[in-house]
DNA sequence: AACTATTTATAAGA
DNA sequence: TTCTTATAAATAGTT
């Protein structure tokens, strides 16, 4: 959706990465929200920026969120590193 | 979208939770994936359907997707006990 | 961050 | 669940 059709393969340049990051995280952290509280149902999502910063949203599960937090609170080398 | 605007709140009918969950469920997995390839990012997404049963997709980070896969294979009551 | 033309997701209904 | 269609929502390209 927008002025053009968009192919779905990695953007190749970096600043084009980040932006396109920034603006379709919004939209994917609302729809998630969206879909557990219509259906009532647990979900988790995890994402982490291109510069590694991670965000999430979980619905009411709590041992899914308690292991979510602690990965996301992870490093990337640490999470390289856990299992 | 939609012929109307739909209020985001727990729809009270478990038939409609259910048709909702499985229309919805699929756009959402489409707009996970394509984030993360277009930007080129871990991202994890697990939901359970109001019927408990798993759906996951998840990026190219491994210990993420142990983590996430071991999860969705835990039955509900298994998942209630952990941690 | 804001704008808007366009594409995409989806609400309702069959 | 699958298809159709009208409409709401997301977003691509740009500033």
């Amino acid at each position: 959706m927008g002025r053009r059709k968009l192919k779905i393969q990695r953007l190749e340049c970096v600043k084009a990465r980040q932006a396109k990051y920034s603006k379709r995280k919004i939209g994917l952290l609302k729809k998630a929200k969206e879909l557990a509280i219509l259906c009532d149902i647990d979900l988790a999502l995890v994402m982490f920026s291109p510069t590694k910063k991670p965000s999430l949203y979980v619905g009411q599960d709590k041992d899914l969120s308690i292991v979510l937090e602690r990965m996301s609170t992870l490093s990337f080398e640490e999470r390289e590193q856990r299992l």
